[in-house]
Formats: C-alpha cells, sequence, structure tokens
DNA sequence: GGCATTTTCGAGTCAAGCTCAATAAGGGAC
DNA sequence: GTCCCTTATTGAGCTTGACTCGAAAATGCC
C-alpha cells in the first residue's frame, strides 16, 4: 500500500528533480557563455545526463532557454516585492528609490538575459519570454505608482505608463553605460547618482508638489490685492490729514 | 600611360563595388532573418560571387555583421544631423522634439539592428559595435543640450548625462512597449504621445523656468517686507491722526 | 518473474560556418 | 602576344554542434 502511494509521488518527484538540475545546469552555462555559446553537451554533463535526454523534456535549445529566461524573470519579480515589502519607510519617493536601486543593480548584474530576452523575441518568433512575465514585473512599479496616486503624492494628471517608460528606460539605458565604462578602464560612472538624479527628476515632476507651485501663485495674488487694498487706504488717510 | 594610371584605379574601384555589394546583401539577408537566421549562402548568392570569397573580405560572419552595424550608426548620425540642420525653428524644445521623433521611428523601424548591437557585446567580446560610433550618435544631443545651456534655455545646473540617459532610455524602451503592443492585436500605443510626454518633462524639470519659480519666491520675499513696511508706516500716521 | 510502458541514452544525421588547394584573372616585362 | 608572378575567386570538403532515433535500461503492474 505504502509503494503504491509514495512511489508515484517519489517518480514525480525524481522527475522534477531531474528537471529542475537540467535548468540549473542550463541557466549557469547560459550565463557562463551566453546562447549560441552554450553548449547542449556541456548542458547535459553538468546535470550528469545523456544529451539526448535534454530534449524529453525540453523541445530545443531555444525553448530550454526561454524556461530559463521565465524562471529569471519571475524571480526578478519575486525580489522585486520583497523590496517593497521589507521597505522600511512608506513615503511614494523613499520606495521608488529602493525599486529604482534594486532594479539598477539588478540590470547590471545580469545584462546578458535581459538583452537575450528581447534578442530571442526577434530571432524566433515563436519562441519569446511571454508579454505576461514582462508585464507582471513592471506591475510591481505601477502598484506603487497608483497607490501614490491614491494618496495624494503624486500629480493625478500623471500618465502611468510615461512614468513607468521613464522609470524603466532610464535605468536600463544608465545600466548600458555604466557597463560600457565599467570594461574599459575610464572613471567609472557610479550607481548611486543615477538612482538619485532619477528620484530627483521624480520629485520635480510627477510630485504633487507642483500644486505648492500653485498654492505660491495664489498666495501672491492675495498679497498683491491686499498691498493694493492697504494703498487706497493709505491714500483715504493722507486726505484726511492736515496739510 | 592611360592603362598604367587608370587601370589600378578600376582595379581597386572593382573591389570597392564587389565590397559594397557584399555589405549590401548581407544587410539585407541580417534584417530579414535575424543574425543566426542568415545564411553565408544567401548573402553569398545574393552578391552574385562565391561563398568563399567573402571570407577574403571578412574573417567571420560576426565581423561582417559587425561592419554592417557600425555602417548602420554611421547612417544614423548622419540622418540625426541632418533632422538639426533642416530644423525649421530654433528654439531647444522644438529641436529636442524634433530629434526624438526622429529617433522614436528609428529605434521602431530598426529594432532589430540596435538589439543585436548590444547582444553581439556580450557573445563575441572581441567583435563589438566601438563605443566611439554609439558616442558619435549620441553626441547629437549632447551638442544640443550644451547649446540650449549656453543660451540659458535649460537649467544652469542640469546634469548632462542624466537628461541623455533619459532621453534614449525613454524612448528606446517606449519602442520596446510599442513594438510589444503591435504585434497583438490591442490598442496600439502611439508614438505620437510618447515624444509629447517626453518633451513636457523635458520642460517641467531642465527648463530655466525653473529659475522664475525661484523668481517667484523672491518677488514673494520682496512683498513680503514692503507689506511690513507699509503696516508700519500705517502705524505712524494713525498715531499723527487725531482722535 | 514476466510483460507493458516509460525513460534514457549516445551514435549517427544534417546543416551551416569556415578552410584550402586548385583555378582564374590581372598586370607588367620583353 | 606570351610568359610569369601575384592576387582574387571558387566550391568541394572539414568541423562543429543541434537534434533524431532505434535500442536498451528502468519502472510499473499483475
Amino acid at each position: 500500500m505504502a509503494t503504491k502511494a509514495v512511489n508515484p509521488e517519489t517518480q514525480r518527484a525524481k522527475l522534477e528533480r531531474k528537471e529542475r538540475a537540467i535548468l540549473e545546469a542550463a541557466r549557469g552555462v547560459f550565463v557562463e557563455h551566453g546562447f549560441d555559446g552554450a553548449r547542449m553537451s556541456e548542458i547535459a554533463r553538468r546535470a550528469s545526463i545523456g544529451e539526448g535526454t535534454i530534449y524529453s523534456y525540453y523541445e530545443s535549445k531555444a525553448e530550454l532557454m526561454l524556461t530559463v529566461l521565465q524562471q529569471f524573470w519571475d524571480g526578478l519579480t519575486l525580489e522585486a516585492e520583497a523590496v517593497m515589502a521589507s521597505s522600511q519607510v512608506d513615503g511614494f519617493f523613499e520606495r521608488l528609490q529602493a525599486l529604482a536601486q534594486y532594479h539598477l543593480s539588478t540590470v547590471i548584474e545580469n545584462a546578458d538575459f535581459i538583452n537575450l530576452t528581447f534578442a530571442l523575441r526577434r530571432n524566433n518568433s515563436e519562441v519569446s519570454v511571454s508579454r505576461d512575465h514582462l508585464r507582471h514585473y513592471v506591475a510591481v512599479f505601477d502598484q506603487l505608482f497608483r497607490r501614490g496616486q491614491d494618496r495624494g503624492e503624486i500629480r493625478q494628471d500623471a500618465v502611468l505608463w510615461q512614468a513607468r517608460d521613464v522609470f524603466y528606460g532610464t535605468l536600463e539605458y544608465s545600466a548600458r553605460s555604466i557597463e560600457m565604462t565599467m570594461d574599459s578602464n575610464r572613471t567609472e560612472r557610479q550607481q548611486g547618482p543615477v538612482v538619485d538624479e532619477m528620484i530627483s527628476l521624480f520629485r520635480s515632476h510627477y510630485a504633487a508638489a507642483h500644486d505648492a507651485v500653485e498654492a505660491d501663485r495664489a498666495t501672491l495674488d492675495s498679497l498683491s490685492s491686499k498691498l493694493d487694498q492697504l494703498s487706497e487706504q493709505f491714500d483715504v488717510l493722507a486726505k484726511r490729514l492736515p496739510q
């Protein structure tokens, strides 16, 4: 009885363990050598299985890579959510800064995978990281942003997709620049300033503080009219004075 | 005599014509099938030469691709400079808008090449588009931005690299998003709003109009002190009035 | 233990980048 | 025009690496 109940489980577990071994090996080889440089034979060797066995788990090298990439993006999403959850402070801009810091260092660290995600999209139209995985990742930003709007920390008329494009686009472009200056021996651009400038830009363009400027202008106007009023009173008084 | 003087020329011209034919064929094939999908045999066929001949002009497929890419980036730079030169208006933000429009449509049009530029960087560390080609391209933006600063249209304390990252990063990320929504049948994101929002962001964050806010504050302060002064004068006057 | 099904395997196939020995094409010297 | 040397061109074959497939091993079931 025990064998009947347990064996199918352990058998399934065995297959799953093997599948995980393949994925782990594949991930390592892809990271080390890139997609074209990776050899299926090496992946098989590292996973301690025959080369042909891989093909009973995955259709092709591209599909294997795809699975690795999807696993990678899912991992990123979880980590990003964890960063948000563990954030000590509650303000929108502080959290945005934490997210920016996390995203920037991740993008620099895993530039290969991120490039490959979009490179594969074109080459093999059938095999590409599903839109949903990417959308799920950027949803972390979207949620943060909407919450900021709900709490009145951000302008109500701010456009979400625009903010998202600026956020991720700028960070990824900066990451590339940092990478490029890293492998030469010129003075390195640091990550800190990139994030700081970015947050400062968000503060100046998206903060509800823009309303504050409006408020300033209102105060100016009221002051001005008060002055006019006072001036009139002064005139009245002056006329009543004996020459 | 004529043969001696002309033949070496025509001979060199012949070689150059052949090289151009290879590049043109290669470019077409790479655009149609991507790097991995491109067949050297097809490039040879289109250039009407033997497959082996390509290898007396280029070391490898990767080097051929590299040359195509460098030619591509040089072309982009020339076009971007032309867009700037032919711009009807002279204001910084109008020109920036023209550049953004050009860059966005170019990036959408040639997404393959742009991806490959950075994908090749990793895979084949020896073969990559030289930093100089890319720097030369973004120099168009840099020059425009510095000129804007010189003319006082942009804040003096604006950070050039940050503005550049925001500009190109946002546009490229937006291009990717537009692409992704294009091949599905959901409502397409248009290019116009992307550029408009971008320019609006640059206006609000980089325009020297930020000095205007400073000026407003200064006016506020001066108004306030004038009020105080007036108030004192009023008191003096009031005391001189007969009860 | 014996049969059926599933899983694993690696030698073999195929495709594509690349090499190289043979060939063709200049291009002067006489 | 012809000889000879240099240079350019060629495509048949080499090599490599993704992928296939028939056979063998493992597993499940009675």
